[in-house]
DNA sequence: CTGTTAGCGCCTTCAG
DNA sequence: CTGAAGGCGCTAACAG
């Protein structure tokens, strides 16, 4: 059994409450008392339990983080972030990972309690008017990460933007023939796509060029689906000379895709994701960065701020989006442009 | 304020002691009793406190796993064994991420402690002697996922056994000038490739044949050293015909490099990764696979059975491995077989 | 079967 | 500045 602060104090002759203020760091303790109180602490090799001093104060002294399909590179990146940032902090994290639709409900409900976490993270995950509801009387704070809650403190993008930033390079490479591959039929209520989509046809509407509905693919985020989606594009009578992807993941298997078929890309195909994941890097591929890690290690400092009082909730981020030009976007061949 | 026990015992007219049979499922409780008390605390959205019941029962209701580089695909993929194994059992996990040598001693001291979690893993991260001696006296139970230490239960594969593997799939093709990629020279202190290595030269060398210096290439897991290396390789006066990666993601990156010059995958070089990764079947990788989602898996389902003295520790449990041949090798080119 | 009570280990008043 | 004592919410042991 570990010594307890009973134990300490009756080691160091001095009464449990003394240990206790040395443990927090409270002023009213002698140096003198502090010093051997201390060193008795590191005799003992005691440390106090989170246990008691949660049950205590009333809060856990742990973070909770709920994610949404933690598989996906874009979703570990910024895990990555919130685990470095909690850490800094003091704080570890209960992770839980989501896979299906509605399925957060449960866990917020269990996790976002103050005797289980002092702060929670909802990352990627679109909380429902309920949910909303539920979390603006919870008394354990919780910061949305990639998401914009009404009433939630959070974390966001402007995907519309995004997606308008996509199109708008291709646009000024000379592109007119531009189609997108997305998968905002994404049933998990989370849905950058769509927005990005839209982001895409005004993009296109604006510079006063119509989209036909063949260019535009969508479908299950899984690599035959992108792969046929490429294919069909490349078999219109009219090929895209430019293709707009949701998320690097999809612009990695349109190009490869478009590669087994002969297509030299940038040269006969202009290729832009959306993410800048870090083989979007090596694939020299052109992209929209959007702050992965960022979004998780903010999130955490937002959280803390949040924990300790220093922000009026609710407070919304808008992180920013940047173009990511390299070698899978060029100009159109010659005789492409028309 | 959420509601307590004793809330829910004066709402039902009980005693606390009732309450707590009910919610611990004690057979000690008339079924009319616990009907109603059901009803009360379903009535009132009553969930018992974790860090009360915690302090008293002198256990959290948590695992805790300390990862070594969460960041790669195969950390990744036994962390989902995890999570998913003990969502199963109604546990959640705190996860701590590690990413420099010997920074995990101090998450092992500070996070396997009862008042912390009722069981640990150890992902991919090789406790030195003196931590084997902390954690055998440790009160919680400790499961080491991918490794074997010695005193303390855990799941490991045999990896002199999987280069070996790799190596003689490569031998039956016909092939003889085989070379090794790999990063033993891995600092943190947990390396498997060195164990592969013996594995390839234990095999050419029973097959007779001997392993020039030159085809062997170690260095850090970095994109650009793997690419030097295959290059060095393929620039020799007598190339290898066929290379073992001690990674698939290193096979990715050598295929990727021959290809970059021109040299054609299986025809010129068969490569054979290791893991099996969902890349490798996309990219038609041959590979060793090791079964990672389930190493998390069944570790999680270990330290269960741990926890509750239903095995006998320390409990070692060797791992399969099992060939994959894909795309990515055949037989050597006539003219190679010399 | 059920109510009552004594801790679990710590923090936080409240007197000294 | 410091010791003693109450209470956080729950479980478990003990009477009934």
């Amino acid at each position: 059994m570990p010594p307890t602060i009973a134990d300490v104090a009756q080691r160091a002759g001095v009464g449990v409450g003394t240990v206790s203020r040395v443990l927090n760091e409270s002023p009213l303790v002698s140096d003198r008392t502090r010093a051997h109180v201390l060193a008795v602490i590191e005799e003992m090799d005691y440390r106090p339990s989170f246990l008691a001093r949660g049950l205590s104060t009333g809060t856990a002294g742990v973070l909770a983080a709920i994610v949404q399909r933690m598989t996906t590179q874009s979703a570990l990146q910024r895990l990555r972030g919130i685990l470095d940032e909690a850490s800094a902090a003091g704080f570890d994290v209960i992770l839980h990972n989501v896979n299906d639709v509605g399925d957060h409900r449960d866990p917020v409900r269990n996790l976002f309690r103050p005797d289980r976490c002092a702060g929670g993270l909802l990352v990627s995950l679109k909380p429902d008017d309920e949910d909303v509801e539920a979390l603006a009387s919870n008394p354990v704070p919780v910061v949305v990460v990639d998401g914009r809650v009404p009433g939630v403190s959070g974390l966001y993008i402007d995907d519309e933007l995004g997606g308008r930033m996509a199109t708008e390079h291709l646009l000024s490479l000379g592109h007119r023939r531009i189609s997108f591959i997305g998968d905002w039929e994404d049933p998990i209520g989370f849905n950058p796509s769509a927005k990005r989509l839209a982001g895409y046809r005004a993009a296109l509407g604006e510079a006063g060029y119509s989209v036909p509905d063949e260019y535009v693919k969508s479908g299950l985020h899984e690599r035959a689906v992108t792969l046929q989606h490429i294919n069909e594009l490349l078999d219109l009578s009219r090929p895209p000379t430019a293709v707009v992807a949701s998320a690097d993941s999809h612009a990695m298997i349109a190009a490869e895709g478009a590669r087994a078929r002969g297509v030299l890309i940038p040269d006969d195909l202009s290729v832009i994701g959306f993410d800048d994941l870090d083989i979007a890097q090596h694939l020299d591929l052109s992209t929209v960065r959007q702050p992965l890690y960022e979004s998780g290690a903010r999130g955490v400092r937002m959280l803390l701020d949040l924990m300790q009082g220093a922000l009026a909730a609710p407070h919304q981020v808008k992180l920013p989006l940047q173009l990511v030009a390299r070698g899978s976007t060029a100009e159109p061949r010659a005789d492409q442009r028309i």
